[in-house]
DNA sequence: TAGGTTCTGTACCGATAAGTATTAAATTAT
DNA sequence: ATAATTTAATACTTATCGGTACAGAACCTA
């Protein structure tokens, strides 16, 4: 039943890699967002047709929600890496330093996918809009979880507010997006994160 | 010569106020972006017929620059006023808090008109991207100027980094126009700033 | 009132958007 | 080999995009 499995199915045999496709269409929906890129050019970065585009991965939405997959996987998994840190100051550094470095990584468009993918956008893409809410969310929703995981443990002060500083994180990291889609350095990025930790809370007693 | 100074010139006269469709107009693009507005959102919303918008506003793009000027002028017009603001705890503190309410204003769309006008675009909106990079970076050299004057004054240690605390200032602010396309509430923006704030440096010396 | 000027409204333009019908090609199964 | 199945490539469809031609309406000057 599983395709995968069935390593030689009937019919002719797909011609590309869906893997490599689909990290050119990362790549595209990176640099240009959901609207901004078309379905010319999607097929010209991936090496495809439209139909073998549309038998591979659906329509556009399809393939782009199969993007964020990618995108989560690959150049975002550093994320969930850094909750798994032992303190909550190695989690915001590790989650800080990590993200200036993909937001300028040389390879790879400037900025973050779930930021600029669609900020804004006509009706037709209302559903991508909120989808990239959600997942932004669900991003902040984790970082508040091990917070409040640090505040049980002593890793915060008693009066740390965990909801706020996952927030404020966030909204460091979601600037920092803005920053580095307007051509702000990795160095600058690492600097306003070195201000930004100064107002971080000092554990609630020692480890 | 000048076409305000002569009240009557021949003619039939124009049946709609061309502020009034302007404001109609920034409203739109606030909340779809320059590629997410189209002429046709456009011309609904400001009440007129498409030929009367390109003989009032020039075609899309000069309508978009004259929606960001009357947007500076307008809903942004409390950061310039920030500025003036005593000392520079002063001057962070109005800018935070006046974005903060900016970017969550009941009548108005959510985030800032100059970060989701168009972050990413197709190949045809390139330049409105670049315009509004060339945007936000100038409010920020306006801030980074703003700082080093509080340092020249005392106002700020000596150790300060008048450009690396406007980018960070300027950094949150994109964060928290992000926020606000999210659906964060004004509360939540004011306890992000208030715990971005204890980062903020001392002054010099006694003013 | 006649002529000139500017705006309004309809209806259109070419270009491009996303998506698909169709036929040829490449493979496996019988 | 032949049939069945799946992909590839070309070319198409419908809808919408930004932008405009044109004709009539509303004003001023003379």
């Amino acid at each position: 039943m599983n395709k995968k499995s069935r390593s030689k199915a009937a019919g002719r045999p797909r011609s590309f890699d869906t893997g490599k496709a689909l990290d050119r269409a990362v790549d595209v929906f990176w640099r240009k967002g959901y609207e901004g890129a078309s379905l010319s050019d999607l097929t010209k970065a991936m090496g495809i047709n439209r139909p073998s585009l549309y038998a591979a991965f659906g329509d556009k939405e399809k393939l782009f929600r199969k993007v964020l997959d990618r995108y989560a996987e690959g150049p975002a998994s550093y994320s969930s890496a850094a909750l798994q840190e032992p303190t909550s100051r190695a989690v915001v550094e590790h989650l800080l330093h990590g993200t200036a470095d993909v937001l300028t990584s040389p390879g790879s468009p400037r900025g973050c996918l779930l930021v600029q993918g669609a900020l804004t956008c006509g009706n037709g893409a209302d559903s991508v809009r909120k989808e990239l809410i959600s997942r932004r969310m669900a991003g902040e929703a984790a970082l508040r979880q091990r917070l409040n995981r640090a505040k049980i443990d002593g890793d915060l002060p008693p009066d740390a507010n965990p909801a706020s500083l996952a927030r404020y994180i966030v909204t460091l990291i979601q600037g920092m997006s803005v920053q580095a889609a307007g051509g702000a350095t990795r160095r600058e990025l690492h600097r306003i994160i070195g201000i930004a930790l100064q107002s971080w809370p000092a554990p609630g007693r020692i480890a």
